[in-house]
DNA sequence: AGCACGCCGACT
DNA sequence: GTCGGCGTGCTC
């Protein structure tokens, strides 16, 4: 009988996104199971892949002329059924190569590019005669292996003496899938028995005394296996002492493996793990979770709670109850949430169950991780977005924490939205998905009132301690009453006020750079990016102009570039000037300023944090960044420069997120002992979304916000899907665009959504890219899916090679 | 995606 | 005459 599988490569291509059909040798039978990675020759060379399912035995017995499989690269790490199952979904839903979706749901690096390496062959010896390879390559391969592109160049380029070395056994080419392995360490062994150790530390005590001493120290420890490292720091004697019982043959070297703990030596590691009481709307909030547990349809439950209420004393407990049910949890937290604390409390109360999944592991860290829930030796993940594809079995609760967050959306393919994914994931295992949020999203709103999930709320902050006290500065009357400063006579009074007394203030600034445009007074020209078509911004730090998108940067401009006049001006307001103002009003405070400048460094973040955290700073300054999650007890004052900003963006989402980040960053404060106080500045005094914000008044917001929605078929009445094309030629991207347009009007069925008109993107060009697109509303996707997969397929190519074409089929920006 | 095959211009 | 440009087509 013929053993046959699917297989589907890791190539990018959308021309070879299918499986191809591999025999199975005998000898790799036992290992070749669907969802294990392997090596298979395709065309005339190797790649990866991943075995998808095993092909219908009789369709095999059928099919002739299969190649075999090289090689399984997994013996044990397969990816279980549920995550191949998602990944098939995954690229449906999203409209993306298989390929793509198998990446995401492995760890980053797993799924890729196979190594190719030459060592000297047969016939090696012949080579060494031949003009063009000669001793030279000859003798480096002979050192040390070659990687394709090495000995290549070692050949002047030429392919064609490559193939014929191949042919003519000179060199052997050994293919190697990236395959992260456990790490190891050596550990020293004792090869004899005590008592003859012991005689032969007596012998050496004259001629090798260190030794001796080591051998009689570990004596005294019962021959403990040890790293060799640490027996060296351990016993007082160096690492040589070491080799030399390893080459008197009375101790061996074996290599252990051993795991990467991403918790070691950062941050503090474990808390102490206390389980506080549960308040009454904790307890109701854990109920309704566990409600949900039980019940047949297991509905996700919206748990909104006001910023300090205990939502996350909520997920652990309901971790706790899905942990004594013998079932696993997935908890999901904004990227810039998952600090060392985050880890900490979750470790305090799980310990080693807790698997922590996130961007800045090593990727043997992540492959540790990883394989710790794989083998079901972890039942908790906690990470950012990706972490949603955490292999973990008997999965029964899916945390997502502040779940409106933007950051969850991914925005490369395959763009898919978490919640979408969270909600299949637990749908798979018959798991309960927990959204929680002071500031829902919209969609999650719509789905309480469609029935679709439960909703439990926490309307009290812990300890009873009261939200903070909300005033609006209308900063148009400011002007008009004399006051010029970016600071309202409120606002430097209160924090005047709150300095005095010791207390911290938390100033909001979105928008980053010393001000955000340059404009000559006398020509109007405004200096912008040479490849993106936006506005560049001056950077005081490095005197220099920067473009936010691509990174481009120029020095500073005294004179006119276009008229040579002097009246260049520098507009706006960012954080640089908001500090130097600071700086102004209260000379003696200390001021951390957190942007994206300051806190590009690694560990900036943390470090900027610990210093306010500790008090040796007075005012936090920051962007969008500090708004979230941030626990200070000691804030008193939450001060934002400009609530417009956000508002004014041309996005629909625009009055959402002003009011998230005003809810949220308002929540900043008086998490202490004293009641705080938040100042909103505005030009917009009686927007909606800052008149709820600041009264919290949240019905007031969502309702009003739904009415709209609904009334300009946006989100959550509808999906947005846009197709986006870029090419370094203008024109070239607006036809491909426009070509886009007219084959999804011909092959959308009628009434399942509208097309808009092609037109520029809103970032008309980017990194040196014209860019056009096409915004389609639709109903539902499954009334759309098959055309946008025809549209999808034809306009691969429509760009290429310079350019490309891509599509967002859930967009939650229009920006 | 790669890699080969294939068919036309400027060079040892 | 050959080296080398990139169009086209295929990969179980």
């Amino acid at each position: 009988m013929v053993i046959a599988v699917e297989v589907l490569t890791e190539l990018r291509a959308q021309a070879v996104d299918r499986t191809f059909t591999y025999r199975v040798p005998e000898s790799l039978k036992s290992w070749a199971l669907p969802g294990a990675r392997v090596l298979v020759p395709f065309g005339r060379r190797s790649v990866m892949g991943i075995i998808v399912e095993r092909t219908d035995p009789q369709l095999a017995e059928s099919l002739s002329g299969l190649k075999p499989i090289r090689d399984v690269l997994d013996t044990e790490p397969v990816v279980p059924r549920d995550l191949l199952e998602l990944a098939e979904w995954l690229s449906e839903r999203y409209l993306c190569t298989r390929s793509a979706a198998f990446r995401t749901v492995l760890p980053p690096g797993a799924f890729g590019k196979v190594n190719r390496y030459y060592e000297p062959g047969p016939g090696a010896g012949e080579a060494a005669h031949i003009a063009g390879v000669g001793g030279g390559v000859m003798g480096r391969l002979a050192r040390r292996p070659l990687s394709r592109e090495q000995l290549l160049a070692a050949l002047g380029g030429d392919l064609g003496t490559l193939r014929t070395g191949l042919a003519r056994g000179w060199w052997v080419e050994r293919t190697e899938g990236q395959v992260v392995g456990p790490k190891t360490v050596q550990v020293a062994v004792p090869v004899l028995d005590k008592k003859s150790l012991q005689e032969a530390a007596e012998r050496m005590r004259g001629r090798a005394p260190r030794q001796a001493e080591l051998l009689t120290w570990w004596l005294s420890r019962d021959l403990d296996p040890l790293p060799v490292g640490e027996m060296a720091r351990l016993s007082g004697v160096s690492r040589e002492a070491v080799s030399g019982l390893v080459k008197r043959g009375l101790v061996q070297l074996e290599s252990r493996a051993i795991r990467r703990d991403p918790g070691s030596g950062r941050g503090p590691g474990w808390d102490t793990g206390e389980r506080p009481e549960l308040n009454e709307d904790q307890r109701r909030a854990l109920a309704a979770i566990v409600t949900q547990m039980e019940a047949p349809d297991h509905r996700p439950v919206l748990l909104y709670g006001v910023t300090g209420s205990g939502k996350t004393e909520v997920y652990l407990r309901a971790m706790e109850e899905a942990l004594r049910r013998g079932r696993r949890a997935i908890v999901l937290v904004p990227e810039i949430a998952l600090t060392p604390q985050t880890v900490a409390r979750f470790r305090g109360r799980f310990g080693e169950q807790v698997a922590v999944l996130h961007s800045r592991l090593s990727p043997g860290e992540r492959h540790d991780e990883w394989m710790r829930l794989r083998r079901g030796e972890a039942s908790v993940a906690v990470g950012a977005r990706s972490a949603i594809f955490a292999p973990v079995d008997h999965l029964g609760l899916v945390v997502m924490d502040e779940e409106h967050e933007v950051s969850y959306k991914q925005e490369e393919s395959p763009r898919y939205v978490t919640r979408e994914v969270a909600w299949k994931r637990a749908a798979q295992h018959g798991a309960v998905l927990v959204l929680g949020s002071a500031t829902p999203s919209l969609e999650a709103i719509h789905l309480v009132e469609r029935g679709r999930a439960v909703s439990t709320s926490l309307k009290e902050r812990v300890g009873g301690r009261p939200l903070p006290e909300c005033v609006v500065v209308d900063m148009r009357r400011e002007l008009r009453e004399g006051n010029r400063s970016m600071f309202s006579r409120r606002l430097q009074r209160e924090m005047a006020e709150r300095l005095d007394r010791g207390e911290q203030a938390v100033i909001l600034m979105n928008r980053r750079g010393y001000s955000t445009f340059v404009l000559c007074r006398a020509c109007g020209h405004v200096m912008r990016c040479p490849h993106c078509d936006i506005s560049l911004t001056y950077h005081r730090s490095g005197e220099d102009l920067r473009c936010h998108y691509c990174g481009y940067t120029t020095p500073y401009v005294e004179t006119c570039p276009n008229c040579g006049s002097p009246y260049i001006r520098y507009f706006g307001t960012g954080t640089q000037r908001v500090e130097e103002e600071l700086r102004h009003l209260f000379p003696t405070a200390e001021i951390v300023r957190m942007d994206v400048d300051t806190t590009r460094r690694k560990g900036a973040h943390e470090e900027l944090l610990g210093r306010f955290a500790r008090g040796e700073a007075n005012i936090l300054l920051g962007t969008q960044m500090i708004a979230k999650g941030l626990d200070f007890p000691n804030v008193g004052l939450v001060g934002v420069i400009s609530a417009d900003t956000s508002l004014h963006v041309p996005d629909f989402r625009a009055a959402e997120r002003t009011y998230q980040l005003l809810v949220q960053v308002a929540g900043r404060s008086g998490r202490g002992d004293t009641p705080g106080i938040t100042v909103i500045q505005t030009y917009n005094p009686d927007h909606y979304a800052i008149r709820a914000a600041a009264d919290q008044q949240p019905r007031v917001f969502y309702l009003r916000e739904l009415a709209g929605r609904r009334a300009g078929d946006y989100p959550p009445f509808s999906e947005l899907a846009v197709w986006r094309t870029g090419h370094p030629e203008a024109d070239r991207a607006a036809r491909a665009a426009g070509s886009i347009e007219r084959r999804l009007k011909e092959v959308m069925p009628p009434g399942a959504g509208r097309v808009l008109r092609a037109g520029p993107a809103p970032l008309g060009r980017l990194r040196g890219l014209y860019r056009h697109q096409v915004v389609v509303k639709y109903r539902q996707w499954s009334d759309v899916a098959e055309a946008f997969r025809e549209v999808w397929r034809e306009s691969a190519g429509l760009c290429d090679p310079e350019g490309s074409v891509s599509v967002d089929v859930a967009a939650q920006m229009l920006l």
